[in-house]
DNA sequence: TGTACATCAGTGAACGCGCGTTCACTGATGTAC
DNA sequence: TGTACATCAGTGAACGCGCGTTCACTGATGTAC
């Protein structure tokens, strides 16, 4: 086999297993849309990506190191797509950025879920924590551009570190109050959210 | 035995059950201060409590409501706790209701655990889900009162409802900020949540 | 008063299950000669 | 070209452990006669 053909065959295989890999990650984030993550096993992950448990971990040393390639994944895609809608308006006033990044916690909860569950999770490798942060501070600094944008001088990151807290507080609390259904719940958080966006613009 | 003397002794024995029933709710609460609920087991309050695991179903029907009864019990006592602390102050500003708050949870940080631990777990059933929505309304209706006071006339509930939810999220975005002491992120809430209480009086 | 029985707090060990992970193996493909 | 061997994706079953819960039992106390 010749050198070259030979390196592409190697090129090939790679990205075979690199797919393989994606695959499992999509069958977990598939899951976490559907139920807790704690809730997820690697059984479940398996079955939903159609291959044995074992295969598993020929991918990934085991199910944290899973979860967090899951999280790094849905966050960078999230803020693609976060910018991506942003920058296709012409004012990117706090309220366009509240309300955006709401509705994209609402349609997509496994990101959701996948935060809360880091922020609550005590048992995080230093490594896989950095990584985590890494992900919350780009979120960050875009509030911060939003809150530029506004004219606000000081203390630029703290109020993007309100917003954010605000933002995932109203998610957390009231995401499935008990007696209403999902439109109304979803009405709710947009009213409380409105209110936070107000207070922060007036500022 | 006389008849007084017979349901004296009832009494007692009553009173003996009931005291027995809170040291475990109390053995609970001590290991929810050290770890994540989750993570605390039937066999832990056990050991804790220096009685055999079986015993607990003598008392509970079962693990979930130990969990909520030791919620209910801790929520009553910080509500108490909390009026108390505010009806020694002459003016009850939303800042110092806030503050207060805060302050709480910072030094009850089992009770900011079963809080999120409800919050965010689908699995509790209807009676025990309106057990914890009684407990979040009372904190509501002072959160209320306090915007009252303030001279706010329209949507106090949905303020109520935002700023619990801005306080909620502050505490779980940053209790365990990483590379941060305790103090440090102590600090740093505080300033958090003094900035978020500005911008609700300001309204 | 004594005695047989009922009640019930309390226990340590065991049950049963679920889950992360590993094992021992298969089979396909590439490699060396 | 054929053949022995290495490599490695992929597998189903098994391992080991932890956990909620239950079981079978003990012992103290109260009750009926």
């Amino acid at each position: 086999m010749e050198q070259q053909e030979h390196r592409t065959i190697q090129m090939l295989q790679e990205a075979e297993r690199e797919t393989r890999k994606q695959l499992i990650l999509t069958a977990a984030l598939t899951l976490f849309g559907e139920k807790q993550i704690s809730k997820v096993g690697m059984r479940d992950i398996a079955g939903e990506a159609g291959i044995s448990p074992a295969l598993i971990y020929r991918h990934f040393e085991d199910q944290d190191e899973l979860f967090i390639e899951a999280f790094v994944k849905k966050s960078k895609e999230m803020i693609a797509n976060f910018e991506t809608t942003l920058s296709s308006q012409q004012i990117v006033s706090i309220e366009k950025i509240a309300k955006e990044f709401i509705h994209y916690l609402l349609n997509h909860p496994y990101f959701f879920r996948m935060m809360t569950y880091f922020m609550l999770d005590h048992t995080l490798t230093e490594k896989h924590l950095d990584q985590f942060n890494m992900a919350i501070r780009e979120l960050l600094s875009i509030f911060d551009s939003g809150f530029e944008l506004s004219g606000l001088k000081k203390d630029v990151r703290l109020h993007s570190h309100a917003l954010l807290s605000a933002l995932n507080g109203v998610m957390i609390t009231f995401h499935h109050y008990p007696g209403r259904s999902e439109d109304e719940t979803e009405a709710h958080i947009n009213k409380i959210v409105a209110l936070i966006a107000s207070l922060f613009v007036n500022a």
